[in-house]
RNA sequence: GCCGGGAUGGCGGAAUUGGUAGACGCACCGGACUCAAAAUCCGGCGGUUGUGAGAUCGUGGGGGUUCGAUUCCCCCUCCCGGCACCA
């Protein structure tokens, strides 16, 4: 909005009608009277009124997280806009803030989340690992280290690590923490090289790929923990490969069997001790599972002996026990810029954070503001902000902070179920849901679908909705790509359709876009092939009206037919059978489309015009045109009013293929020697293995491959292949 | 780095359950039609070799299983998506 000078209200409105227009140009069927804009009150009224609910049901609860500060433009920025460390548009050093921000409490439903990814049956199998890799449940240990020689009133208490791999407990050899790690904070209080150190660490990306592939850092903090079960002095560093918000925020570390610990622990000269053994290499770090040694009373145990039995050893001794964690994290939903829904919330200095009742429901987000490039206009607009507690009518102000736009793509689904509802949705959703089938990009399969899944329970938990999964069926499509990367708005490189439509028409423009790749499959972009598609409506339309310029005629029903005719007629049975089975199971168009490519190049090679002849025309070009019809309707009704005059296609009954039409008496056999294609022979579809294999030797191809050797084994893979095994 | 994908002619892709690699289309080459061009129609089109029939190699690289591997297993390379504030 900013760079194109405009507030982005008009700018996205603008954008919706350009879209529109153009899904209509491609002729897509659309119930229009369903359409939504998120960004409208009347849809984001309903996920303020949710917001309020869960804020009651302590679903939604507020913390201190980190943003990227731009001091420059005087915003945050988003960790895509933070580039080498400076902000996208200013260059300027970007810096970390605290600041407090709402968190749904995503992780109360994390096993839910989990297990319901099993019923998902119509669902991509990689979309379900990657989510539950995602909410990564894991079985292991909290393992407490006491803190040496820190004075009591500290208390502190003991430093608790969360470990996936407790067999490995007596080779931990130091324990590191995440500079955000309240040890941390405490051990640089007398400490400014420590305190600098921290400082660096912090001002590093918060992006989990830039700080797993940071060179490792640590410093010692000078401070020493007590090993539970040995008790051995283990130092306390500070490392910036501990991440905050994983576990404890810090970790026991072994560097005998973790790659991590290893590099640090050989960097910092610290020691290397190991302690489970297995029968393939024993070159550190051995990171697979194996047999304790080096571990005194563990000595000899697997690792689900010793999981067992060291996690007892620790609860006798109070300092820990077995525990399962999730990798999944709460999820923030603040944001601090302007262009969203605002967040329903209420400060009051006397009542605190007060939730927008429902009946002063939407805090309406005010569309007519001056982008200056510096801050949220809200944030500088008293008329916004200031309010009067709905609890004492005190003076109060407006959170001014709005929500991610994932609120909003989460739930649209079943806005449209009940587009009108006078509530965030009605009995219509419980209809129309779960959505039948749900198309999206696949760099959507983690944050976007596990965030629809999650609202998904959280309607269903106030009562709006009766399912426990939104989608039924999920295609995932590939990315379009254009100069190598991702097309998307944010980075400028779409290509608008509108070039290919003016040209060469809608039709052209979605049998090119379909015929071009499989959806689940990623894609350059590239217009070339175009010209094809367009010769190809060209023949149908010139064969269809070639055909119809003879005269009326019906469809063949029964009757003679020549050889020709017979297997004209058997290909376009195979192509409805195998067109049906491209659409409705495989999702693949492209080869949907490249059969009724072949088959009307067969029907082009016919040149009689008898009445047989003629019968058999008009059932293949009635059912090419009804087989055509979901990706180029426009053509193929035209075509359709030709072939039958006063019906149109909409009517007409989608195409079975007719099994008798199927039926083959003679089939092809592929002959190969010693698994190398040699030649073909026809056999009739009756015949037997052994004879099969008798007259496939009897082959001269195969005979010439046959001397000077002898027959070992004839495998015969029925109506497909023979294959000779000859040494 | 971790998680999930992918790699097949000059190009997009096909081969659905381990069974003819390259369907269909683009580009290109040759021919027909034309005064000429465009359009259209016909034919060719993975590499090497051979006059030819054919032979032989070939699905990112290396190994393996199998009568037979683009397909299954192990190792590796490169590319794409995601990594929690792009959405």
């Amino acid at each position: 909005a900013i760079k194109n000078e405009t507030a982005p209200a008009a700018w996205t409105y603008s954008n919706i009608e350009h879209m529109k227009t153009q899904l209509k140009q491609l002729g897509l069927g659309v119930d229009w009277n369903r359409e939504i804009a998120t960004c409208k009150p009347e849809y984001y009224k309903w996920e303020q009124w949710l917001f309020t609910e869960l804020f009651k049901k302590g679903l939604i609860y507020k913390k201190t997280a980190t943003v990227n500060w731009d001091p420059v433009d005087g915003t945050v920025l988003a960790n895509e806009q933070v580039i080498d460390g400076r902000g996208w548009r200013s260059g300027a050093l970007v810096e970390k803030r605290d600041i407090p921000q709402y968190f749904m409490k995503i992780t109360a439903y994390a096993e839910e989340l989990l297990t319901d990814l099993d019923k998902l049956d119509g669902w991509p199998e990689q979309v379900k690992t990657m989510q539950r890799n995602w909410i990564g449940k894991s079985f292991g240990c909290e393992v407490e280290f006491p803190i040496l020689g820190l004075s009591d009133k500290l208390q502190v208490g003991n430093l608790k690590v969360y470990t996936t791999r407790p067999d490995t407990l007596m080779g931990a050899t130091y324990v590191a923490v995440a500079a955000e790690h309240a040890l941390a904070t405490l051990a640089a209080h007398n400490n400014p090289q420590l305190a600098e150190f921290i400082a660096e660490c912090k001002r590093g990306s918060v992006a989990e790929a830039d700080v797993a592939t940071a060179e490792k850092k640590g410093m010692d903090t000078g401070l020493f923990v007590t090993h539970p079960l040995n008790g051995e002095q283990l130092p306390v560093w500070v490392a910036n490969y501990v991440l905050a918000s994983y576990g404890e925020g810090a970790v026991m570390a072994v560097p005998a069997h973790d790659e991590r610990d290893f590099e640090f622990a050989n960097k910092y000269n610290l020691p290397i001790k190991a302690v489970i053994k297995n029968t393939g290499t024993d070159v550190l770090p051995m990171t697979e599972h194996g047999v304790l040694f080096n571990s005194s009373q563990f000595d000899g145990l697997n690792f689900e002996e010793s999981t067992d039995a060291i996690s007892s050893a620790l609860s006798v001794k109070n300092l820990g026990k077995k525990r399962t964690q999730f990798r999944l994290r709460d999820w923030g939903v603040s944001r601090q810029r302007y262009w969203g829904c605002p967040i329903p919330i209420i400060h009051c200095a006397t009542c605190g954070e007060v939730p927008v009742p429902a009946e002063q429901l939407p805090v309406v987000l005010p569309e007519d503001v001056v982008m200056d490039g510096v801050g949220s206009p809200i944030k500088k607009d008293p008329s916004f902000y200031e309010t009067t507690c709905p609890t004492c009518n005190g003076k109060a102000t407006r959170e001014t902070d709005t929500l991610d736009t994932f609120f909003e793509s989460s739930w649209y689904f079943a806005r449209y179920a009940s587009f009108d509802a006078d509530k965030m949705c009605d009995e219509r959703a419980n209809y129309w849901l779960p959505v039948d089938q749900y198309v999206g990009g696949i760099e959507h399969a983690i944050l976007h679908l596990l965030y629809a899944r999650f609202f998904n329970k959280l309607m269903r938990d106030v009562g709006l909705i009766k399912n426990d999964e939104p989608f039924t069926n999920l295609l995932t499509q590939g990315m379009v790509l254009k100069d190598g990367s991702k097309m998307s708005k944010s980075k400028g490189n779409t290509v608008d359709p509108q070039a290919l439509i003016d040209t060469y028409g809608a039709d052209t423009a979605r049998l090119f876009m379909m015929f071009a790749a499989p959806p689940e499959q990623s894609l350059e972009w590239a217009d070339s092939g175009v010209e094809g598609a367009h010769r190809f409506l060209k023949r149908l339309w010139k064969a269809t009206f070639d055909h119809v310029e003879l005269g009326v005629t019906t469809a063949y029903t029964h009757g003679e037919l020549s050889t020709e005719l017979k297997l004209l007629r058997r290909q376009l049975h195979q192509t409805i059978a195998k067109v049906a089975d491209d659409y409705g199971r495989r999702h693949s168009f492209n080869t949907a489309i490249s059969s009724v490519m072949e088959l009307m190049n067969a029907l082009a090679k016919i040149e009689t015009t008898d009445a047989v002849s003629r019968a058999i025309r008009q059932e293949v070009l009635e059912n090419v045109a009804l087989l055509l019809s979901p990706i180029v309707p426009h053509i193929c009704q035209a075509l359709w009013a030709e072939l039958k005059p006063n019906s149109t296609i909409l009517d007409a009954a989608w195409p079975e293929a007719n099994k008798a039409a199927m039926v083959q008496d003679e089939v092809e056999y592929v002959v190969q020697v010693n698994g190398k294609l040699r030649g073909n022979m026809t056999v009739a579809k009756s015949m037997e293995k052994s004879a099969i294999e008798a007259l496939a030797v009897t082959q001269p191809f195969v005979q010439k491959h046959l001397e000077g050797v002898s027959v070992k084994k004839i495998i015969v893979v029925p109506n497909k292949l023979v294959n000779i095994v000859a040494a």
